[in-house]
DNA sequence: GTCTATATTCGGATAGAC
DNA sequence: GTCTATCCGAATATAGAC
């Protein structure tokens, strides 16, 4: 591996775990077993290491949400394989929690893979429960758009509510929550 | 208003702007005119003052949820009112925001208000969806503990993707979404 | 109770040698 | 490309005067 992508892996795991204000240069450098002067070779500095190690995570998130939303089954199938997914909960969203940075907020080139991870995700999920409801597979009464925002709010919501319990509990009962009223839409 | 009062009031805004990590005790000081040694004088440091203000701000939140969901009207009513009630979206949840931060979830002092707002939270509902079903309004299909914990999370989940996209649209599509579904519910 | 002075470490980087 | 030296301000206090 070059040290390049020892760098974005290791400010892909900081910046999970500590967020983007607290996760400093050295910490980086150490994690990576990268020197001083190597780190400032590559990157210019904080901002843009961590635009590439966002860039990345979104990259790999959207890659493992479009497997699930893709697999076998009707649009509830996929949309459950999507919810149901095992996920390292206590840990939190590598993008999601992004959201929380002002300073990536305030920051157009960092707050970008985040914004449009998100918009993807809703997209596709929408389309999901539109091509549901033409197929006959779910009932016409719910607006695509806004159930797909709802379902993906689960997710983000049910991290927040698990980080705050300290157990996974909280994430999983919203799943089954959300899931059991998605149920209630289907025809069949 | 005492000297206390002002340090605890800033700390609970730079909290909810800046997080745990970003919210250093000078900025409290000039936040709330108040000078060093009178701050260490009335507080032990930073920890302390954190929870002093993150305490004050579960009780202030529990008090408006509280509001809401004993608002007049069905269990649906009042679970809509909650949704529906009106939020600064793009600020977030100053509750909800300390999950991200893992030296609030550390520390049991910081994280216990943070526990404890949503686990009430979510017990009230479940009990609003409970009675619901008992009373013959909701149908009897979803599970109250999940749908709660579904409810709880599309809020939470709905800042995060507001902030995400920078506007305040798909917090307000994700609360469609899941009035939505729960209108489903209805056997009206 | 509040103020000013002082201390230590960290954050985030630049400079220049190798 | 990588290393070490150096810089300046911020973070988080403690000490002691008023």
């Amino acid at each position: 591996m070059t040290t390049q992508d020892r760098l974005i892996e290791s400010t892909q795991a900081l910046l999970w775990e500590r967020g983007y204000v607290g996760t400093s240069p050295k910490a980086i450098q150490q994690h990576a077993g990268v020197g001083q002067g190597s780190m400032y070779h590559h990157f210019a500095g904080k901002p843009d290491l961590a635009a590439a190690a966002l860039r990345r995570s979104a990259e790999q998130l959207r890659g493992v949400a479009a497997a699930d939303l893709s697999a076998p089954g009707s649009a509830y199938d996929r949309i459950a394989a999507y919810l149901r997914r095992d996920r390292d909960v206590l840990r939190g969203c590598r993008i999601g929690r992004m959201a929380q940075d002002p300073d990536v907020i305030a920051d157009p080139e960092l707050r970008a893979p985040v914004e449009e991870t998100f918009d993807w995700l809703r997209a596709r999920i929408a389309e999901l429960v539109a091509e549901g409801q033409v197929a006959g597979e779910l009932a016409p009464g719910v607006d695509p758009t806004d159930t797909a925002a709802a379902v993906v709010a689960v997710v983000q919501g049910g991290y927040v509510l698990a980080r705050a319990a300290g157990r996974a509990e909280p994430f999983e009962q919203a799943v089954r929550g959300a899931l059991g009223l998605l149920a209630a839409q289907r025809t069949a």
